[in-house]
DNA sequence: TGCATGTTTGGCTAAACTTGCAAATAGACG
DNA sequence: CGTCTATTTGCAAGTTTAGCCAAACATGCA
């Protein structure tokens, strides 16, 4: 694999690592049901440090997945790029799929 | 978040993690294209150690994205779940608008 | 200006990940 | 059985990540 292909797959790597980690695929998840949330929402519904969650949406947001506005004293974030939530659907199916196959070595 | 809800995300989270790696980003895209691969195929395209790309087929497999199967001395691994091709264009997606997002700022 | 609220950053520790080398394992075959 | 080939595993070192607390920053408002 040559310097510029490696390029291509890092900058892709880049974007799925961003969505890799439990609290940040809820917040993706949260927020495309919800257009958009301030940090302290977030943090409430996640349940841990503010500056934890402060720091996965840092991360979520260097990689254009998500995008903040300030609004007063508060700081909303919203989804930037819709398709993310194509990823829910195609992990379900793996998922479904381990889960019959797991069924299948039972019997 | 409560406990049934937090499994429900790391689980999703496991599978996306593991396409998490440009190595293992670049096999996946390899494998949609050519059916199946032996490792040392995989390994001669990646140019890594083999050890390093079996122990990437090994997280592939785990998640339950490729299964392999044994021919001869060899073994083959090819997808398991077709949908994740998907995620290469929503991932595409994302830095095509982070690209327009940055030349808009140099305007 | 001074205070209150909301958010990010610095510093630190523990845990997880990545990699290559060397050694072990699994089949194929004479 | 011994040996060869293909693959995996044990180990060690280096790197990255996650999380919390405390401190810094930013904004609105009296």
């Amino acid at each position: 694999m040559n310097a510029k292909k490696r390029a291509k797959y890092e900058a892709r790597a880049r974007v799925i690592k961003a969505m890799a980690h439990p609290t940040r695929l809820f917040i993706v998840d949260q927020l495309a049901h919800d257009e958009q949330r301030c940090v302290c929402e977030l943090t409430e519904m996640v349940g841990a440090d503010m500056s934890t969650v402060s720091r996965h949406l840092t991360i979520l947001r260097e990689a254009g997945i998500i995008e903040d506005e300030r609004r007063g004293t508060q700081i909303l974030y919203r989804l930037r790029v819709k398709c993310v939530l194509n990823f829910f659907d195609c992990v379900e199916a793996v998922l479904e799929s381990n889960a019959k196959e797991r069924m299948e070595l039972l019997r």
